[in-house]
DNA sequence: CACCTATTAGCATCTGCTGCTAATCCAGTA
DNA sequence: TACTGGATTAGCAGCAGATGCTAATAGGTG
């Protein structure tokens, strides 16, 4: 072998290298394996390692996709099913980022906020908030399960509405909450519920 | 002027093109506005807009800046304090991606993702994990807000934390919650815990 | 020794730009 | 009418970061 630590030791390095910073170019690659340019594009050739534009695009359409869809939607998670003020339906399959990578379970906001966007697109109002929750991981959701929620309205006191939800992997209750949230008028003032409770959330 | 729609209208549509797309190339452009490619250069010249590299570069920067400190973090927020069982204090700029873009008010589960992860933070174990939480959100915040949440073990038995979580924005209370947190010892088998709740946070 | 792998080197080519100069069209106006 | 000036188009040199190709070199191993 040519190179000081061996080649597969370099692929490793390689792969680190790109995995902290996807953007970094070829020439800076060899400087920091301390190899040729040349070496590096056989590397990135037998890892089937696109080149730093490539690289780059992908990170910004996936990210823009998963910021998009994940974390920006109105509702986490295909709404597969709603009745307004009544109960609904989500369904979310985390991806591996949603998850730690050390143990691969999805972290838990993430399915929080399926429960806590679904409990608020049942209220039929231009503005929802969720005042309260009261929640309960039961069991730990790996990533690429599907995340089955299914949130009803058990109450309702005029703009008070009472939901549960219960999110399900394969028939197994894995996460309960009990939120209680509040619709707002379109009244283009201050934000503001009741007792001055609440949180706002938008609805489509 | 020169074409038919005219400048203004031109630009209009180059910033719509753009958003919707921000990897379209300057030919692309042309193409889509029926002008040649030097008119594109010296329209984004004007508009002070870079060129699609540059434009994708960012885009990618701040995606996997969000995704990587917004959702994939250890900890969201930044941990200014922490007595390990004891007590922490973590502080969070939400930013516009994180707020409903209508009224500019941040999603219930980034609040909840700070303290959540604040509370597992504070166990002194190798994995924690959120059995319960009950969470109560006072005020709207806003983006780019100053959010500082405040925790504090409250009891402890065997594996078992009672944690209390307070946010404020400029001293002002928005979030109250009350986390169950377990500690779990790194046993390679099953993710686990006494009544079988649970669901599992990484430590760093 | 010949053979094989790994590495390095050089060169033509591509894409999507920048920066520059120049030509053209067209309307308003002295 | 001729002049002026904004808008548009064209062409060319150059750059960065690649690809694809050929070839030379260094180090084992049979």
């Amino acid at each position: 072998m040519g190179a000081r630590p061996g080649k597969p030791e370099r692929h490793r390095r390689l792969r680190g290298l790109l995995e902290r910073d996807p953007f970094i170019t070829d020439r800076e690659l060899a400087e920091a394996l301390g190899v040729s340019v040349q070496t590096i594009r056989l590397d990135r050739l037998e890892l089937g390692i696109p080149e730093a534009r490539e690289r780059t695009r992908r990170v910004a359409e996936e990210a823009t996709k998963n910021v998009r869809s994940v974390m920006t939607g109105e509702v986490i998670g295909d709404l597969t099913h709603l009745s307004l003020g009544e109960e609904g339906v989500s369904v979310l399959e985390p991806t591996a980022d949603m998850a730690f990578r050390r143990t691969g379970i999805v972290r838990g906001h993430h399915i929080f906020a399926q429960a806590n966007s679904l409990a608020v697109a049942l209220v039929d109002a231009e503005v929802a908030l969720t005042g309260t929750a009261c929640i309960r991981f039961l069991r730990p959701v790996r990533a690429g399960a599907r995340l089955v929620a299914r949130a009803r309205v058990t109450e309702r006191a005029g703009r008070r509405y009472h939901v549960d939800v219960v999110s399900q992997v394969a028939g197994e209750d894995v996460f309960r909450g009990e939120f209680v949230v509040f619709a707002v008028d379109p009244s283009p003032g201050e934000v503001r519920v009741e007792g001055g409770s609440v949180h706002d959330e938008d609805r489509p």
